[in-house]
DNA sequence: CTATATTGACTACGGCTGTAGTCAAAGAAC
DNA sequence: GTTCTTTGACTACAGCCGTAGTCAATATAG
């Protein structure tokens, strides 16, 4: 395994943005970001090329026009960051995440059910001790 | 309030430091810092003194030598980075939080009693509504 | 007091990231 | 085919961060 890119929070975002599609061209890219942050065209296009160089994405000329699609797997990636946020950041405390989800209003009923399923977990592994 | 100070991870991890005692020397924290990550007293204090710039933190000359404190409330300012991070990094999603629970191996009987209580707290919502 | 060690201010510097302009090539429109 | 537009390669640049050296001031040892 390489030892996942180290990426900036826009080159994130525009990852994630890559990964939420199929293939997505600069334009694309572009347009949606020109609208929400006021990046300029050739801005995502640099960053693009950034993930490209970095090995997180990877393009294919498409009726003359190149098209972006995912190469990592994103999924993994951000599970990676987490790890790295808690031990960097957080210096391996998990409470201020706790603390994060316990103000959290709006949990759906699906994260919910996962949490129960942590719980249901380390009962079972505690009472097999015994 | 202030808007956060960005920092770095390194500034953060000596933030760490700082906060984890009542006050610290440049000394105390070079040796420290030497042996853990191999930096050079002068590197530490570099920091420090960035982390002052910033507000982070606050100094007093003690017997001839500055003794650095935490100034701002690490515990918010962590709570802070756990929100951006899962705006800016998780773009809002807090499933890959959940499964970093649920594959954390190690989850502490007060951990553990933190989800139970946020799933609680969710069913008493949820019960109260129908 | 004088020599030595500690402390801290200042300077430095490379790499990464965010941001974007320029300009040439390629494609589209007439 | 000549002109207009889109695409992309390349260049740029500032700010932040990690890292640390130099050197003067200050404290300490003798």
């Amino acid at each position: 395994m390489k030892p996942a890119p180290k990426l900036g929070e826009q080159e994130i975002e525009i990852l994630r943005f890559v990964s939420s599609r199929e293939s997505v061209s600069v334009r694309e890219a572009a347009d949606v970001f020109e609208k929400s942050h006021g990046l300029a065209r050739t801005t995502v296009l640099t960053v693009m090329e950034r993930l490209r160089a970095k090995g997180c994405v990877s393009r294919t000329k498409v009726d003359g026009v190149y098209q972006y699609r995912e190469k990592i797997d994103t999924e993994s990636f951000l599970a990676g960051r987490v790890s790295t946020f808690v031990d960097k950041t957080l210096g391996g405390s998990l409470s201020p995440l706790l603390s994060y989800f316990a103000g959290q209003k709006n949990l759906s009923v699906d994260e919910i059910e996962k949490l129960r399923e942590i719980v249901r977990e380390f009962d079972q592994q505690k009472g097999s001790k015994r």
